[in-house]
DNA sequence: TTGCCGAATGTCAGTGGCTGACATAATCTT
DNA sequence: AAGATTATGTCAGCCACTGACATTCGGCAA
């Protein structure tokens, strides 16, 4: 499992032989600075602290939803967990789903940040399935728990699917982000979002797309490679049965 | 704040002009009974009571979110406009968002009704076309309230898309009835859906395509037609941009 | 009609998510 | 080292939602 870290000052020890209460979680940050401010290459011990407490709370909200499950983990639990009073917990987060997507949300800001560098010469449908290819790839190796996490994001997909709430709230999550790709396919190809109806439109197929690859994955572990390098090939299948889906009569 | 109305026994008169307590909602009922009972026409009082309370209580649940704002309506007002206890309107709705989608959600299993009656020998993508345009239409004429309902679910989907908890909800909803798409396309083509990914891509891309219509529509009220001959023209505008928008480079 | 059964409703108490207001303690600035 | 910011804790409170139990009402038959 985790780095068994000396846990710093700020946090308790919990989590007996579980997750360190400090675990990096994936890409971490989220907040604007870490991506916005260009040479503060130390941040204060302020922002520091903060960022342990986020993290903190993310694991521990982590470990319990997966033992005791979403629905049955109380806030205030969580917030014990990591010694912060339920206030904080809010402070962070606006509600107790933010926190259990919060790792998945990162991931999502990933791809769309890889998009965004994808070459102008790349036509849409590429330059996405590049991008989600590249995303994949780079949080399968760039890892540094090593393996371990790509499990967790197995359990996490799992535990979203069948968590009403949280699959309302990751789908609501989704749909803005595929709000943000229309955006930066229009300007891409130079075209008006509100008048082209494309950009939207292939922004929603590629959602689409992923969620059920995303699906497939999450409902069959049997079989087929579990890694990134699964996830990818699966999309990848997904997007070929793309057109003969969208073919005339199936039956062969 | 509440009704200065004198409040009769059973259903209070509220709504001033808007709409009778006893709203004929779309397809109403809801109930296991009104779809699956062959030859029961006249229902005991028992169920009919039932009935009027529940339709009252999306009426009443409908005004209010409009006139308030969701957040900013609780239960105990809609029950007490209904004159009902709190306890008895999570009897009828799980939830505050189940009151809210009521009427959506018959308009979509009108619309998995219609798909199953679609003849064999359309292929999946035609099926799915035909069977929402016939929704739409038969949604449009055949309506007692006459106009008034087109509005009334104009600003429905505006109360929804601006509403975060209300998307969120409406979203799960529509994924769940992918599922359901999936399967009927399946059935029809005689495939087993777990080993085919056609199925489920297939009812997802067409969820994603009405999705983004609904969107165009409650958006740009402005222009063009805002019945539901307006929405169908506009759902095959989407459909018929699918095609172009998976292709090459868009830049012309 | 009467009387019984089951279903619908009301009442009550309690849990948990979430928020505003204010006080305190920690960091950052000069 | 003092003052300005900012994070945190505490407290009180609202509201969505639930289980348990009492009561009333509709359906049905003797």
């Amino acid at each position: 499992m985790g780095s068994p870290h000396p846990a710093p000052a700020n946090a308790p020890a919990n989590a007996p032989a579980n997750a360190p209460v400090n675990a990096p979680a994936t890409v971490s940050a989220r907040t604007p600075s870490a991506a916005a401010d260009p040479g503060c290459r130390v941040l204060g011990l302020r922002e520091r602290k903060k960022q342990r407490t986020r993290d903190a709370l993310v694991d521990a909200a982590h470990t319990l939803f997966l033992n005791r499950g979403y629905g049955d983990t109380t806030i205030d639990e969580i917030a014990a967990t990591v010694d912060v009073s339920q206030r904080t917990f809010f402070r962070y987060f606006a509600n107790k789903e933010e926190v259990a997507l919060a790792v998945m949300a990162d991931a999502e800001d990933f791809f769309i940040a890889r998009l965004r560098e994808r070459p102008a010469e790349e036509n849409p449908l590429q330059a996405m399935r590049a991008a989600i290819t590249e995303a994949w790839r780079t949080l399968g190796d760039g890892r540094r728990t090593g393996a371990g996490s790509v499990t967790a994001a197995l359990e996490l997909f799992e535990l979203i699917e069948t968590t009403p709430t949280l699959l309302a709230a990751h789908l609501r999550r989704a749909t803005e982000q595929e709000g943000v790709v229309a955006r930066v396919l229009a300007d891409r190809e130079g075209l008006d979002p509100a008048t082209d109806l494309r950009p939207r439109l292939l922004a929603a197929v590629f959602g689409a797309v992923v969620r059920i690859s995303h699906l497939s994955w999450s409902t069959h572990t049997d079989g087929n490679d579990t890694g990134p390098d699964g996830m990818i090939e699966l999309i990848e299948r997904h997007f070929d049965q793309l057109g003969p889906a969208l073919a005339g009569s199936w039956r062969s």
